[in-house]
DNA sequence: GCGACAG
DNA sequence: ATCTTGTCGC
């Protein structure tokens, strides 16, 4: 009984969900819309899927949000429920957002700046999820992917030296679309790039004062991600 | 037709 | 993303 999505259903999926992208795309800053030293609260956001008993695809959003300054968890905050739209490379905001929308409502502590587990900036038009979510949210964001994303079919990315903090440019065009950026000396880079308000810059200084030697992933990305799994098992043997 | 493909 | 044990390495 689950529900059939055809190739012509995905087609017109995306034909709606590029045109949202072309238009908002425009309207993103690249420019930091605040000072660094006044952030406060950082929060780092994920989801994990699973099927239900009924074949159906649920997910379960987490926010985790902590202290800039001592890494300090200040609140953790969850809301699951079921998917409807399936994964689309490049369109991956349109599968996450409703969840995401949804756990923003429950926080009590509103962070300085959010972060998310993909791309912002680094996307064909511009607008991956980091970028998408900043529109319903008032606060700067930007995106951590794990994985290189091409936003452009002929653009790879060159291999950053080994230490950490090196970097490199990911340009396509003549414009910087992200960053691969070493987090730790010697382990695969991560990919950061803009989400709105903010400078790649100043992200990716926030990422390497978020990463510890626990993982090479920033803490907020990585607490979120480990805290989806814990609630994935929860929510699981409720139902 | 074939490959590419954040999570 | 998810299905999965042991195993190599710091």
């Amino acid at each position: 009984m689950s529900e059939e999505i055809n190739t012509e259903d995905m087609e017109q999926m995306q034909e709606k969900f590029r045109a949202v992208q072309e238009e908002l795309g425009g309207k993103i800053s690249r420019t930091d819309s605040f000072d660094i030293n006044s952030i406060k609260t950082v929060a780092g956001i994920d989801l994990t899927y699973w099927k239900d008993e009924n074949d159906k695809e649920q997910a379960v959003c987490c926010i985790v949000v902590i202290d800039y300054k001592t890494h300090e968890v200040i609140e953790k905050k969850h809301f699951g429920g079921k998917i409807d739209v399936p994964y689309m490379p490049g369109f991956l905001a349109f599968r996450e957002l409703p969840l995401i929308l949804e756990t923003v409502k429950l926080l009590e502590n509103i962070p300085d700046i959010y972060v998310f587990d993909g791309n912002g900036y680094l996307h064909p038009r511009h607008m991956g999820i980091a970028s998408h979510a900043s529109f319903y949210l008032e606060r700067p964001t930007f995106g951590i992917a794990k994985t290189y994303f091409r936003a452009d079919k002929k653009t790879d990315y060159t291999e950053p030296s080994p230490e950490s903090g090196s970097f490199t440019d990911i340009v396509i065009g003549g414009e910087v679309y992200g960053r691969a950026l070493r987090t730790h000396t010697g382990v695969r880079p991560v990919f950061v790039s803009v989400g709105n308000n903010i400078s790649l810059d100043t992200a990716c200084n926030i990422a390497l004062d978020l990463t510890d030697k626990e993982s090479h992933i920033p803490i907020p990305t990585r607490l979120a991600d480990l805290e989806t799994h814990v609630m994935r098992e929860k929510l699981r043997s409720q139902n």
